[in-house]
DNA sequence: GTTTGTGAACCGTTTCACAGCA
DNA sequence: TGCTGTGAAACGGTTCACAAAC
């Protein structure tokens, strides 16, 4: 019933790894979880932890803390993961099989019920029991199979065309995995996983401590001693 | 030359992108580009890119905007792209197959120079040329190999044991494809790739907007016009 | 003692707006 | 005229700190 108030997307991101945590402490048969343990898991604060499930207008216990089952299932609600996704995967590439493949969606609220391709030799072939169809069923498919989101794993000089016709064939979200910027109506969401960025960012950052090590060897000398958080 | 100021982590970001798209354009063989140009590519204003530039040390013409392949050369180098790094990827599984197959990666500065697993039914196999090595040979291939980075692309439950794995063989920066927070040292560079919360942001803001749209249609039921930016 | 809920202070980033240069 | 560079203002999110609840 709580959870149409804006969420923020900072916040929207920390929801998604709470849950994950609160779905491992509900196997375990935890309770209870306190903001500080349910932040500790994902890298927060437990003040922020106490902001995010304030803002999806969620309550815990002083003294006690947030019930676990209670507190998952208001996250889902949330997100919108109570209900299932339907997905449709054009490009039955490397990335796009590994997807298929990947069981857990399932259990997850997504289900990828049709696979797409430009290219005749792939088309008809079979990717984890799903037949491979070609473009021009897009449109038909979709609206037959009540299709929510669209998952775009194709090379990038053909990113735009496939958002497009994702788009006209009605889908409502769009997983991006070409490296580029899709252009769509802001009626459809969309959201992009770029393995190149990611490496990007990860080598920016291994840079940067590189050179923020040479500065602190240069001026400080010493052993340094920093608080907290080791890691084993 | 200009590239140890401080850089923070959007801009890193965007400068991925930048780079992204000076490439396209170096390739089309423009010669300049103005920020308002750039911007619109990646999704960010003309300022936005002015000030990004300007945190790198790097300087336009005003009038003209700025020189395409100096501008690439002026981010790869800040970004640390200018060398080429040397990545493992542990778990040949789905997501890990269709990493070792992506081609482009060589082309940007990225090479994965040796695949792990830890299962004995697939240690031995091949993958794109590259033979599937038992974990137990990690630390010395990290060595012999100088390699930098480590991809992480195995299941939750052993993704923490598998980081710790390759902090201890002298990786700077893991990769993660495992939904799961990992604990390593702060001397080490860390980015998280989920799908799982992509899609979940994703059926998050399609859930917003289909609320938000709900709420348009109700308090103002006249044909909406906004200004600006609509897309094909 | 433990832990929540939250106003207030803080901080980093984005946007604005305009002077200055080609 | 077109576009850059940049202080200053605005914004949004995070952290702090503490009263209230268990």
């Amino acid at each position: 019933m709580a959870g149409n108030a804006r969420v923020p997307r900072p916040t929207a991101q920390r929801l998604s790894l709470y849950l994950r945590e609160l779905e491992r402490l509900g196997a375990i048969e935890q309770v209870t979880v306190s903001s500080r343990q349910l932040g500790e898991s994902v890298g927060a604060t437990d003040a922020q932890v106490r902001k995010d499930l304030g803002i999806i207008g969620h309550s815990g216990m002083p003294g006690i803390g947030y019930q676990v089952m209670a507190l998952a299932e208001a996250i889902r609600e949330v997100i919108g993961v109570h209900k299932q996704w339907r997905a449709a995967l054009v490009g039955a590439g490397n990335i796009g099989r590994a997807l298929v493949a990947y069981r857990s969606f399932h259990e997850q609220g997504f289900e990828i019920v049709a696979v797409f391709d430009a290219s005749p030799a792939v088309v008809g072939r079979t990717v984890a029991q799903l037949r491979v169809r070609p473009m021009t069923d897009l449109a038909a498919t979709v609206a037959r199979e009540g299709i929510d989101i669209g998952i775009v794993a194709v090379p990038a000089e053909s990113a735009q065309d496939v958002a497009e016709d994702l788009v006209a064939a009605g889908v409502r979200g769009i997983l991006n995995f070409a490296p580029r910027l899709l252009s769509v109506g802001k009626r459809v969401a969309m959201v992009n996983v770029d393995f190149r960025s990611a490496l990007e960012n990860l080598v920016h950052d291994v840079s940067q401590r590189e050179i923020a090590e040479i500065f602190a060897a240069v001026s400080k000398p010493t052993v340094r001693r920093r608080r907290g958080r080791g890691a084993a």
